[in-house]
RNA sequence: GGGCUCGUAGCUCAGCUGGUUAGAGCGCGCGCCUGAUAAGCGCGAGGUCGGGUGUUCAAGUCACCCCGAGCCCA
């Protein structure tokens, strides 16, 4: 491209723009060609540093349209801020380690059989060969990634990324988590997790959520005998009955009332106990409080077990009734079933307390054997029946039924129920560092702001220690080593550091980055130091949300490697992810932060102050992407857009053959049918492959949801299409939106922590809105700028500027300010709509009015291609970061030639005056009151009924301020043209044809009259408008009686508006009204019918398909008006229509056209 | 069940610290323009601002309650 583009061919300096993916293409190829990110990063070498921190994604699934928001999201403030003069890195990221790449080898070795145990399916197949598909499978999808990274213009440095199983990286979270250690900040411990039983793993908060699911389970009541007291029972309730042979203790508010109630039990009558109003019907007996229960012991519902297959700890107290606060009378019955194993509460409350622990299910989801024979060996989920059954049998169950709530699953495998379980594992106590914690976030630029009270406060307020460990395979490896002789044990920060301890058990021959996995890192022993026994690693590797924290450091390698490379870069200017992420990576990057650059670290490594925010300062939390109804975009539901099509105008699809799909018809579900939002004449074209150029025209029908991004079809259409292998490709039938319009959806549709409802038809709005609106601005500069041979290096603009020129100037420093100001708060939203606003302005404003301007070859002509060509350079600059493709095209047309800087996104950030002079802004008003009077104005015409090619004697203006008519009166030119006035005029007789009305200026009367305030806008309302209006205009004021005194309004205190009076040809607003003199007259109807011959001229050109130059040599017969007409105005036509000749003359006999009733005839031919 | 966000025209969304004809774009209807032309422009019709109760001279805007949606958490 660049230079060469100018020359296109058509031998004309500013060349055409393209289709928006011919144009993309092109630009993607000059950046490749010409290195221009890689060039850009060079060139801002050794300025101040913006620093932006990529999210890692997991590139181990497709890429999806919330990825393309976050993507181009991340993008904009690095292009933006690098043209405003820093340096701005941009490394890639991948997130490598954790569950989901261990399912996905897992699925594709066929060893996820449901319900199975996949540890010891993986443990067979081997952990060396499982590490190694799973590194493969970390990149299965590489390439798709790269694609769209690329074709949505995210630049980012992708060759340079950081990976987080790099044996670099892993090191550097070993080393934050031996700090931790040395610190004592990470201990082994015993929690309540959720436990994956199939999995054999705890999962993190996060997959937890994924899993939620509304399902049926029991609702039972158990009464609980109480020892001593013969008939007499607690009731507990439960959802969970398999927890009961767990129990060890009931938990009462000691503070709640509690009621005996006598009730019938068949026929034998009973006492239970439950909280006063949760008890059931029945003879109240007594009321006591919570407390007045604790200390009461009962009978357990089941033999306590006899060995220690259930780890059985009785030591504590067991089968007692405790007090506990986190009892509530929410549901059930006010006495919580607590069984410590098996719950979060309980398992606090039994540490609290000093209670037994019984766990009758053991970490495989199975009862273990010394659970009662009934259940022994089932799936925990599966014993409810029995345990439920058993009771009832032994008169113990008050009430059983169903209840519909929430409970989670495996997020990776629907079917299996997850169980909560007291597991030993390794946590950081982040609990200690909550206050720190928010003090940090108190200092971070949260956009929206309500994060940081809202969902992240809560969040950090709410602050459990972090369970860290995993007893998985693919993460990485918890570098702590423990003695198995004695109980020494200690962490390591680098393989050196083992090394340094005399390690030995390296595998040489392994990659080295596969050295630090397992089962590798897991075969390296380190001599005790102690007992001089064998240190080994434990069995744990971590959370992989840790990796993702550690990343400020860790993609540099630091502290082992990269210390300048880090110290540059932290903490983060901006970070940006979505609000799925609070309590993901934006909380494990706060969190890791806050412990670990404390003053001592930063000391140490001279990293200096940090201090808070670390390590980011400004955060924007993005939000969904959903489909048209505000459903989340899903592809396993169909309400999906796929990203290619927007791109490159194909998806590829799965299809289903399907003889009830009618012919030449693609069945999708209903959203994905009005996303498309074909018209009845469109049709999706279905071929095999997605160059194919023949194919079967097809209308997108709603159909049940037909399988994950799959469609179905009529066989015979599968046949025709020659579809085979289950995939094809369907083609839209316009040029597809592309990436600038993509991300523009993203920028201006909704600011972008609102959820984006997606479609393509949104999509193409959008840019309807800007890039076609842009596109023409230019091509309508290039067919001028090229007619008359512009050229902006030589040609200068002339020191007067035309009023137009003037305003559109005015308005484009007015962009640059604001987009500036914006852009700096971080607010892409408003930048975007002040654009799209100064778009529409320039467009249907300046090139509108200015457009007889551009015909001619004289000075004026040469001011308006100046002054357009200027705005349009600067334009181009303004959008380069949210629209960097047309940016790129438009910067290469208009300044390629000539340009210093081989890319618009090298430049410098346009700057404009901090502010506007006081003069231009008054103009800009000026202007703005003239568009309002034009507006008006043919509101007025369209009332009247007379077309604007027939012109009007004359309008008069009546402002509600007369004093800003001295200042139009340079700008009602544009007026009389627009509307097609001989004659403009302000009115001299303006209480003959408008009313004044006046009203209180509220917000100033407001505060000063207080309840006064109605009493006054009432005098207002009764009293004469025109009077007042003298009255304020002559600057005595006009009085108003209040019960406080008398006062005189100002001017600054009520507001003068005017008022079409009954009976004129007007239109009016609060500040001015419009009227028209719709008389015509023959001087003015023949110059309506010359303009009307005018017209039919410049169609016949069109039809002809002449070029904008060509001249034409015109013949035209008519009857005596025509004839008048033409001979009166025939200079003027014929310059207008560029006719070198124009003869008119009478009709004659053959004559049959016809021209507003008068006969007439037309020849017009090239010259 | 808890937290956060949101509910303004048929659709997508603006509406600043409360201030008096509640705006825009799209869509729709009518019309205009014709040297940006498979473009451009104008006008118009559409809203009891989710519902209710308060605070205030004044509420789309503030408070409380209710209804509905989305997300997060349990």
């Amino acid at each position: 491209m660049s230079s060469s583009s100018s020359n296109d061919g058509s031998g004309s300096r500013f060349a055409e723009l393209k289709s928006a993916r011919a144009l993309e293409e092109e630009v993607l190829a000059f950046w490749k060609d010409e290195r221009i990110f890689e060039r850009s990063l060079r060139a801002s070498e050794g300025r101040p540093s913006f620093v932006f921190y990529e999210g890692p994604p997991t590139a181990n699934g497709t890429p999806h349209n919330g990825h393309v928001l976050t993507r181009v999201i991340k993008d904009l403030f690095p292009r933006y801020k690098t043209m405003r003069g820093y340096h701005v890195d941009r490394k890639a990221g991948w997130d490598t380690h954790g569950l989901p790449v261990e399912i996905e080898v897992e699925k594709e070795l066929g060893i996820r059989a449901r319900g199975a145990d996949s540890r010891e399916a993986v443990l067979a197949y081997g952990l060396d060969n499982f590490a190694q598909r799973c590194i493969e499978s970390v990149f299965k999808y590489t390439s798709e990634w790269e694609e769209l990274t690329e074709s949505v213009g995210f630049w980012v440095d992708l060759g340079e990324a950081y990976v987080t199983y790099h044996r670099e990286y892993v090191e550097s979270v070993w080393w934050a988590l031996a700090e931790l250690y040395r610190r004592g900040h990470l201990y082994q411990g015993k929690k309540i997790v959720w436990w994956w039983p199939e999995g054999g793993t705890a999962l993190s908060n996060g997959e937890v959520g994924e899993g939620y699911r509304d399902v049926d389970d029991p609702s039972v009541t158990v009464r609980f005998a109480v020892v001593g007291q013969p008939d007499t029972y607690l009731l507990a309730w439960t959802t969970t009955p398999w927890t009961l042979p767990s129990n060890v203790a009931l938990a009462v508010g000691p503070d709640l009332d509690y009621t005996f109630v006598k009730v019938q039990d068949g026929d034998r009558t009973i006492t239970v106990i439950a909280a006063e109003s949760l008890a059931p019907e029945g003879d109240v007996v007594e009321v006591v409080k919570g407390r007045d229960l604790v200390g009461w012991t009962y009978e357990p519902l089941f033999a306590p077990p006899t060995d220690d297959t259930a780890n059985v700890d009785l030591s504590g107290r067991s089968y007692v009734v405790v007090g506990g606060e986190h009892v509530s009378l929410g549901s059930g019955t006010g006495i919580v079933h607590t069984a410590p194993a098996y719950g979060e509460d309980d398992f606090a409350l039994g540490r609290d307390e000093g209670l037994g622990i019984i766990a009758m299910v053991g970490p495989d989801g199975k009862f273990v054997a010394s659970a009662p024979e009934f259940v022994r060996g089932q799936y925990f989920k599966h014993a409810d029946k029995a345990i439920i059954r058993d009771l009832k049998e032994r008169g113990l169950m008050q009430h059983s039924g169903t209840v519909r709530h929430s409970y989670p699953f495996s997020p990776r495998s629907k079917d299996d129920a997850l169980m909560q379980l007291a597991r030993p594992g390794w946590f950081i106590g982040t609990r200690a560092f909550k206050d720190q914690a928010l003090e940090n976030n108190a200092q971070v630029n949260w956009l929206p702001g309500h994060i940081q009270d809202g969902r992240f406060g809560d969040f950090l307020r709410n602050n459990v220690d972090w369970a860290l460990s995993r007893e998985r395979f693919w993460g990485t490896p918890l570098p702590i080593w423990q003695c198995r002789g004695c109980d020494h044990e200690d962490a390591f920060e680098s393989v050196e550091a083992l090394e340094a301890a005399g390690a030995k058990g390296f595998d040489p021959t392994v990659d080295p980055h596969l050295q630090v996995h397992r089962p590798w890192v897991d075969r390296i022993v380190v001599p005790c130091p102690h007992c001089g026994g064998q240190m080994h690693r434990v069995v744990e590797v971590i959370d992989c949300w840790f990796d993702s924290g550690c990343m400020p450091f860790a993609q540099w390698g630091f502290p082992h490697r990269g210390q300048e490379r880090f110290r540059a870069s932290f903490p983060a200017d901006f970070i940006s992810e979505a609000v799925d992420q609070t309590r993901g990576w934006f909380y494990s990057l706060m969190m890791i932060s806050t412990l670990l650059f404390d003053q001592d670290t930063c000391e140490k490594y001279g990293l200096g102050d940090v201090g808070w925010p670390r390590p980011y300062k400004n955060c924007i939390v993005l939000g969904l992407v959903s489909d048209m109804d505000g459903k989340k975009e899903s592809k396993s539901v169909g309400n999906y857009t796929s990203p290619h099509l927007v791109l490159k105008g194909t998806m590829r699809m799965r299809y289903v053959a399907d003889d009830s799909v009618p012919r030449g018809k693609v069945g999708m579900v209903e959203a994905a049918v009005r996303s498309i939002d074909l018209n009845p004449k469109e049709r999706l074209t279905l071929t095999a492959t997605e160059q194919g150029a023949d194919g079967v025209p097809l209308s997108p029908v709603k159909w049940p949801h037909p399988g994950k991004e799959t469609v179905a079809l009529n066989p015979a259409d599968v046949a025709e299409a020659g579809l085979s292998g289950g995939s094809c490709w369907l083609r839209a039938p316009f040029e597809p939106p592309g990436a600038d319009a993509f991300r523009w959806l993203f920028y201006a549709s909704n600011p972008p922590w609102t959820n984006t409802r997606l479609s393509l038809r949104a999509i193409r709005e959008g840019a309807r809105d800007f890039h076609l609106r842009l596109g023409n601005v230019y091509q309508f500069f290039s067919i001028y700028a090229n007619l008359s041979d512009f050229d902006p290096t030589t040609d200068t603009i002339s020191s007067e500027l035309d009023q137009l020129d003037r305003w559109v100037l005015i308005r484009c420093d007015q962009l640059v300010r604001v987009v500036t100001a914006r852009l700096d708060e971080f607010l892409i939203y408003e930048a975007a709509r002040e654009i799209r606003d100064f778009v529409e302005d320039l467009s249907n404003w300046y090139v509108r009015r200015s457009r007889s301007r551009f015909w001619g070859d004289g000075p004026d002509a040469r001011a308006a291609l100046q002054t357009l060509y200027r705005v349009l350079c600067t334009l181009t600059r303004v959008i380069a970061p949210f629209t960097p493709f047309l940016a790129e095209a438009l910067y290469q047309r208009l300044e390629g030639g000539h340009a210093a800087l081989p890319s618009v996104h090298m430049q410098a950030w346009p700057t404009a005056p901090a502010t506007a002079r006081d003069a231009d802004l008054a103009f800009a008003d000026d202007m703005a009151l003239v568009r309002e009077i034009c507006s008006l104005g043919l509101a007025a015409r369209a009332r009247v009924g007379v077309k604007v090619r027939q012109p009007l004697r004359a309008v008069e203006l009546v402002l509600a301020e007369p004093d800003r008519a001295a200042r139009l009166s340079g700008l009602l030119e544009l007026v009389r043209d627009e509307l097609n006035v001989r004659e403009v005029h302000f009115s001299a007789r303006a209480e003959d044809f408008v009313s004044f009305q006046v009203k209180p200026d509220y917000p100033a009367l407001g505060k000063k009259l207080g309840k006064e305030m109605k009493l006054c806008a009432s005098a207002l309302a009764k009293a004469e408008g025109a009077e007042v209006r003298r009255a304020i205009l002559s600057g005595a004021g006009f009085p108003v009686e209040l019960p406080s005194g008398t006062i005189h309004l100002t001017g600054d205190e009520v507001r003068l508006e005017v008022v079409p009076r009954e009976g004129f040809q007007a239109a009016g607003s609060a500040s001015v009204v419009v009227a028209l003199h719709a008389d015509l007259d023959e001087d003015l109807l023949q110059e309506g019918l010359s303009r009307e011959v005018m017209n039919r001229i410049q169609v016949a050109r069109k039809d002809l398909e002449l070029d904008y130059a060509d001249r034409i040599v015109v013949v035209l017969r008519g009857d005596d008006a025509v004839v008048a007409a033409v001979e009166r105005f025939s200079s003027h036509i014929a310059r207008e229509t560029l006719a070198t000749s124009l003869s008119v003359g009478p009709a004659t006999a053959g004559d049959e056209g016809e021209l507003d009733g008068h006969v007439f005839h037309l020849d017009v031919r090239r010259a």
